[in-house]
DNA sequence: TTCTCCATTAGCTGAATTGCTAACTATACT
DNA sequence: AGTATAGTTAGCAATTCAGCTAATGGAGAA
């Protein structure tokens, strides 16, 4: 198998950040880390007004990032929090922009 | 004037975390940094290998969302880095997470 | 004024994104 | 088996994005 899950050609930090642009996507991220980091597909749906397809795109799409992982629980679908990839992953970025460099 | 300059409609994350969607406009920002915060346009079209029109509307695209400001020199136009903007949009969103919330 | 240089705006095309509804899969319950 | 529940996949339309070339604007130099 070729396919690492979320290694498909852009590096790490492109989906990352192409998955943070939508606005809905970053609000799933925050109310799953207050949530305890864990939540089945339909308790986050449920959340948001959009309909429940288009909730479940923005979900892959963030499974996709690498953002989130799932697990299956019955005929649930539980969606984790990788909050230590967010966190890295955004931080180590902006840690480029932390040194003064010439501050004149 | 209604227009405050990157405050029409979105809010300020929004517009940060759509701009950061593009890996052109981050290696913008990081080259903008290491040189010190200020470059003419063409500096830094030059070192990008797509036309100078599309980082020309990348660069807009970055004043819009109010990572870069603009001010005139003569015949240049000298795009500067705010790095304040930058550390603070993103690292009060990230910070969100940094707190174990029910760790289980 | 005219010419040149720096850079943007205009206008186009193709691809990606986002939303919807309808149809489907898979597991559990009776 | 048959039905209900949980959630995804398929397929479509509208919008936005990203790239290009060509045309334009604005400031300095001759």
């Amino acid at each position: 198998m070729t396919e690492n899950t979320a290694t498909e050609g852009l590096d790490q930090l492109d989906r990352v950040m192409a998955a943070l642009a939508h606005p809905l996507r970053r609000q799933v991220l925050l109310v799953l880390h207050f949530r305890g980091g864990e939540m089945g597909a339909g308790d986050i749906a449920e959340r948001f007004s959009c309909s429940w397809p288009t909730t479940s795109r923005h979900l892959r799409q963030l499974e996709e990032s690498g953002l989130v992982s799932v697990r299956r629980d019955g005929r649930q679908r539980i969606y984790v929090l990788e909050r230590e990839l967010l966190t890295n992953t955004l931080g180590n970025w902006l840690h480029w922009f932390k040194g003064n460099v010439r501050p004149k």
